[in-house]
RNA sequence: GGGCAUAUACGUCAAUUGGUAGACAGCCUCCCUUACAAGGAGGAAGUUGUAGGUUCGAGUCCUUCUGUGCCCACCA
């Protein structure tokens, strides 16, 4: 089978999602084994209207990752996909489709054509965002795919309502709000933002006090009073003017009356605490019904409320005729040309001023009094907090700072507004008679019910969005509240003692069955960004624990922030968004998702193409790889028995290599440290196994065997089908490692590689068509470590590197063969636990191919000072049979090092390049020196720490011994280079 | 105003309970060697923002200052 040169990931990306797919292999019920352990996630539903950022991409690239691993480990796994219904995003899109498309608004056509529509809407373009799901290669169950509105939802969200209320959790008020005067709707404190407009201006504004006898005859009392407002057009509701209680300037005008200009009213003043005395003037007008401390400021002197807007923030008749109509910033400008025409404007400053914006439409946020329901977070607050207090649930990823902006927030929590004056989301289950009583019910019958009547309108308003999120970790499980899932559980013999002949696969009936709650809830894991802990995470929290008591989820991962080349959080206005979309079609998807799982948990991070470029260039390094394999594979199987029969130290240290990287990948994602497991991944492909493995075994399995009938050539031939067994088998342990990360890729190259079938599944998995997605996922083991053989292997590659080193200083011709000498020294006499050198000699024996062909050397003598010998390697031609072989020659005495010799030092051998006419003394002094002066400071640096008496004592033996030893090398070294140097002299 | 985070090689980022500072890209030298030039061999490059402190030992813990960023509240 002959592979393109290059990887190219279109072709993978369309091969395979289907096929999962069509196959079943995302739902749990491919999972065979009836004692499975389960493992879930939901995912944050993302907004109908949405399109695929780069958040999503990393979110979902993460919870791919765990689900992936954990099904390939047997765990029978759920990733539950979903969209929400985005109450204002669809509302304004319906609207603006209306307004272009037959220039209508929402009113002409009435609520329930607008919510017809909105359906409909939804219908076409609300697939945007799970299409480009499928090309991301989420394993998500679409099979179990929800809609916040969807029916059972929807009733599960009517019976919360309706309990919360008949448990006195929800009640409706009249509270200042925040009002958006464009989408006519109410926002909560979280959907308000702020804009600092550098332009404002503060408007002093005389109130004429009311002048009587007395005031008339008292000279401390003045004859206007001025306050300070950035909102003048307010001052038509204002009902008082406040003064702080200590101040002495305007003791006296307490309990007088002003003259309200351009009303007919007249207003008192009055002293209360809220106002600071330091603070422009001192005096504070107050508008009960359009700013929430004058609210409480009225409340507290029972001032009366006058709301003077309409909601579209215009004017309304309590205004004044004059005002009726106009909208809020021409009724400013009007009330401001009126005071100075009255001679009452007493200034205007500019004033840097923050203002409230609505998050979605930036209009600025009007604070006005309204009638709304509200939802009363303290019972629930406790409940989250007792959770995350005494059992450290949720447990969150990365825990500092999260953990304590969570548990900050909830103490200081508010109650919650829920009522949202839109028509498109869940309408609240609350029916009004003709006298204004409330009946709260989940159907209308139930309401007439309540009501002994049918003469009910309900509530015009609709829930938050994130009332039916809330409920998201289980409504999604199919609870809506019309069973109890309690005694579903005792009918469900869920955990332990299940019989063998009562294994029944579950069933995913939908409806009211309640065995996906059983099963699947609580969630393993919730994956979110930092910005919903509050408006989702928390709610989930509390809404999960109160109506199924369980936890929702264990743990909490926050990624961090992706954010423009330039630093800055993307934006459509700033222009330095990066679309997903494009990166997948540029780089490929696998290439995209394993960036995006480089990226450290939690961190923000600036988008960066040159490095996804670099897992780009990863994945067509793995596919050539593989490619090498593939065009040397003849006869080859994978063949787990080729790794624990290994015998060649090359073989062993990269096997033991592979079983670290499995731990080391294990280990990494179990802390959901995902830039750990990538790096070691990717150390492991391109250096460990590229880089040196398939150099070391090339010509083993690559030659070619000529004739079989030989017996030599038999035995040959069977040794070179292991080798070729066992490289393709550790390419494809690997594979199954990276699968997670690079999904595509490493399906596609699998499904090359000889003799997979089904057989290598996970045992839960064995009758499902072949894939790697379904294969074990490989872990540490016993069998497969070789520590010494990873030592030995490493002496023979630091010769290598080191004559690399040398050649390279001297600019050797790679096609010049050299020779080689190496001095073994006694380093394995002060140092017990180094090799030997016997063991060295049968290491470069053993490697003397490889390291010949890889540092182009012809001949290698290795002189071991122990017994005074010498042992000189090379490849000669045997005249008879026309082939290089292996010629070892032994000799009695210690061969000597040509002065003319370019030499460098590894750990208990002095490596010599002799090289007649071509070495610069000079040169040489000076790279001695300079590497006499390395050694030297960091010997004088662990000399002084092993002689501080502290250290030895306090710190862990195993680190002053492993300084003990490095001390050792480093003294071995640097007599050798001492006494290398004064022959030089 | 309150709370929090962050500052590491020109750049983007790592460094798991304190234990000899790493990766990629870029740069310099060399090589189109039959898996891969999206490649290979080698090299240079950091007083870990600042000033102190704790410790045998600090990028990591504490404090100061400076820069940057985030969250919350308030802003008459």
């Amino acid at each position: 089978m002959e592979l393109a040169t290059q990887y190219n990931p279109k072709e993978a990306e369309e091969n395979h999602y289907q096929k999962w797919e069509e196959n079943g292999c995302f739902t749990p019920e491919i999972n065979e084994n009836p004692n499975a352990e389960t493992y879930s996630i939901v995912i944050p539903p993302p907004n109908v209207t949405g399109n695929l950022h780069m958040g999503h991409a990393l979110q979902h690239t993460i919870m791919d990752v765990l689900i992936r691993r954990k099904r390939m480990q047997g765990y029978r796994t759920l990733w539950l996909p979903g969209t929400d219904h985005a109450g204002i995003s669809v509302q304004r899109k319906v609207a603006e489709q209306l307004r272009t498309g037959e220039n209508k608004t929402p009113l002409d056509i009435g609520r329930e054509e607008f919510v017809r529509r909105a359906w409909k809407w939804k219908e076409e373009y609300g697939n945007t965002i799970t299409e480009q799901m499928r090309r991301e290669g989420a394993s998500v169950d679409w099979s179990r795919h929800r809609f916040t509105m969807d029916e059972s939802l929807s009733l599960a969200v009517r019976n919360v309502f309706c309990t919360l209320y008949e448990e006195g959790w929800i009640y409706r008020g009249l509270r200042i709000v925040n009002w958006c005067p464009n989408d006519k709707t109410v926002l909560s404190d979280l959907e308000v933002k702020e804009e600092t407009r550098k332009d404002g201006k503060l408007y002093y504004l005389k109130y004429p006090v009311k002048q009587t006898a007395e005031t008339r005859a008292s000279a401390s009392v003045p004859k206007f009073l001025t306050v300070a407002t950035t909102r003048p057009e307010t001052m038509l509701g204002d009902t008082a003017v406040a003064v702080s209680p200590k101040d002495e300037r305007y003791k006296d005008l307490v309990g007088q009356t002003i003259e309200l200009p351009l009303t007919n009213r007249e207003i008192p003043i009055i002293a209360d605490e809220y106002v600071d005395a330091e603070f422009g003037t001192g005096a504070v007008k107050i508008t009960p019904a359009h700013d929430p401390n004058d609210y409480l400021v009225g409340t507290r002197h029972d001032l009366p409320q006058l709301l003077i807007m309409n909601d579209d923030a215009t004017m309304n008749a309590e205004a004044g005729a004059e005002f009726e109509g106009l909208d809020r910033f021409v009724a400013r400008k009007k009330v401001i040309e009126k005071f100075e025409e009255l001679g009452l404007l007493e200034k205007v400053d500019d004033y840097e001023i923050t203002l409230p914006i609505c998050e979605r439409c930036k209009t600025i946020v009007e604070p006005i009094l309204s009638d709304q329901w509200f939802v009363k977070m303290d019972e629930m607050r406790d409940m989250a907090l007792d959770l995350i207090k005494n059992e450290g649930v949720p447990h969150f990823s990365p825990q500092i700072p999260n953990e304590k902006v969570y548990t900050t927030w909830l103490e200081n929590l508010k109650d919650w507004t829920i009522s949202r004056q839109l028509w498109w989301g869940h309408q609240i289950p609350a029916w009004y008679d003709k006298d204004g009583n409330v009946f709260v019910a989940k159907t209308e019958e139930e309401a007439f019910e309540k009501a002994g009547t049918n003469e009910l309108t309900q509530d015009q308003d609709v829930l938050d969005t994130w009332f039916s999120s809330g409920l998201w970790a289980f409504s999604t499980f199919g609870w809506n509240g019309e069973s109890e899932p309690s005694a579903v559980a005792d009918g469900l013999s869920s955990d332990s003692d299940i019989s063998d002949n009562n294994l029944q696969p579950p069933t995913n009936a939908g409806g009211s069955d309640l065995s996906d709650l059983e099963e699947f809830c609580p969630t393993d894991v919730l994956v979110t960004g930092r910005d919903i802990i509050f408006l989702w995470v928390s709610r989930m929290m509390m809404l999960t624990k109160k109506f199924v008591d369980k936890k929702a989820f264990e743990d909490v991962i926050i990624t961090g922030t992706v954010l423009g080349a330039d630093g800055k959080p993307m934006s459509k206005s700033r222009g330095n968004g990066v679309d997903p979309i494009e990166r997948f079609d540029k780089f490929g998807v696998d290439a995209t998702r394993i960036y995006l799982a480089s990226i450290a948990t939690g961190a923000d991070i600036r988008w960066n193409d040159t490095l996804i470029e670099t897992y780009r260039n990863f994945a067509n390094k793995i596919w050539n790889a593989t490619r090498f394999c593939l065009m040397n594979s003849e006869g080859a199987r994978v063949d787990l028995s080729t790794l624990e029969n290994a015998e060649s130290i090359a073989d062993k240290w990269i096997i033991s290599r592979l079983n670290k990287t499995a731990e080391e990948v294990n280990n990494a994602l179990e802390t959901y440290a995902f830039h750990i497991a990538v790096n070691k991944l990717y150390h492991f492909f391109w250096d460990d196994f590229c880089g040196w493995y398939i150099e070391l075994v090339k010509d083993e399995i690559s030659k070619e065997i000529e004739d079989e009938n030989l017996n030599a050539n038999e035995s040959a031939k069977k040794s070179q089908t292991v080798a070729r067994s066992r490289i393709i088998t550790i390419l494809e342990q690997a594979l199954r490692l990276l699968h997670p990360f690079m999904p595509y890729l490493t399906e596609e190259l699998w499904q090359k590689l000889p003799n997979t079938s089904s057989e290598l599944h996970n045992s839960a998995y064995l009758n499902a068509e072949k894939t790697i997605m379904l294969c074990d996922f490989p872990k540490w083991s016993e069998k497969l470590m070789f520590e010494t053989d990873e030592r030995k292997m490493h002496k023979a590659l630091a010769v290598i590197s080191r004559v690399r080193n040398l050649r390279a200083t001297y600019n050797i011709k790679h096609s010049k063969l050299v020779n080689v000498l190496l001095k073994f020294d006694k380093l394995h006499e002060i140092m017990p636990t180094t090799l030997s050198n016997d063991e060295l000699v049968d290491i470069f024996k053993e490697n003397f191919p490889q390291i010949a062909k890889l540092a182009k050397i012809n001949k290698l003598s290795m002189i071991n000072v122990d017994s005074g010998i010498s042992i000189t390697l090379q490849y000669v031609l045997d005249i008879k049979t026309l082939q290089y072989v292996l010629d070892i020659k032994t000799l009695q005495y210690s061969l000597d090092i040509p002065k003319s010799s370019a030499k460098t030092q590894i750990p208990g051998a002095l490596v010599a390049l002799p090289l007649e006419g071509l070495i610069d003394f000079e040169m040489e002094r000076e790279r001695f020196k300079a590497q006499i002066n390395n050694l030297s400071n960091e010997n004088e640096k662990l000399t002084k720490q092993l002689s501080n008496e502290n250290f030895v004592t306090k710190a862990p033996a195993e680190k002053v011994e492993a300084l003990q030893e490095r001390v050792c090398e480093i003294e071995t070294q640097l007599s050798a280079l001492n006494q290398n140097l004064e022959a030089l002299k």
